[in-house]
DNA sequence: CCAGGTGTTCGATGAATGGCGAACACCGAG
DNA sequence: CTCGGTGTTCGCCATTCATCGAACACCTGG
């Protein structure tokens, strides 16, 4: 039954689409994940693991930001050997929230 | 030294310029300020009142909202009698904001 | 197999947030 | 002036949220 082999559980991801606003602008409005994001578009996807972010917290509050990213659809995450691997999932965000991405990057506050 | 005549005290403003993204995103996150953001968007500038809105929480709480909401830029208010006028600030906030607005105002979630 | 690195999960904790009623202040109508 | 309506402020309470350390699970390199 198993889709592939023994491996870890796979990150549940939720599409944008499926987003509603306020999960979306919620996910913005914090200081942690708002550095993440603004770190993880200036890199190429698939290049940056969960611990390779310069943020101010511990492992246990990262795990659980990237879970609020990826329930908000704005984070791709596929596991590469030990590490997990990122991806800003920018064309998908766009679509469903035009303009809103945009408008965090391009700001230095 | 005083302004005007003896009023009452002019609710504080800040002006969509000043705000950070953090604190827009956040006032729009909330469930009961986007109910009066919306409501407030078919209405005509200075025609609402805080208490005319049908929201599900009472005054102090409403009171509380709207303070947040001039806060973050998205509403300004004239006292006019008793009451306390309301003004969307598309203009100003959609300056500061390309977009946003139009993103809360376009779903139905 | 073992050790070290990576990430998640589990309570616990403290802070921030939103809600309420009550009390107060202000205005216009009578 | 008194009253009813409008809105703010003040405690107080409940809920949510961000954070931590510790324990666990998984992978890779030796």
């Amino acid at each position: 039954m198993a889709e592939e082999s023994c491996h870890r559980v796979a990150p549940v991801h939720t599409h944008p689409e499926q987003v509603p606003v306020r999960t979306a602008l919620a996910a913005l409005a914090d200081p942690v994940r708002l550095l993440i994001v603004r770190e993880l578009a200036g890199s190429p996807d698939w290049t940056r693991a969960c611990g390779s972010f310069r943020v101010p917290v511990r492992k246990a509050a990262l795990s659980h930001h990237f879970q609020v990213l990826r329930s908000a659809g704005l984070v791709e995450q596929r596991d590469e050997g030990a590490k997990r691997l990122n991806r800003l999932r920018r064309e998908e965000f766009e679509a469903r929230f035009p303009g809103l991405l945009d408008l965090v990057l391009r700001e230095d506050d």
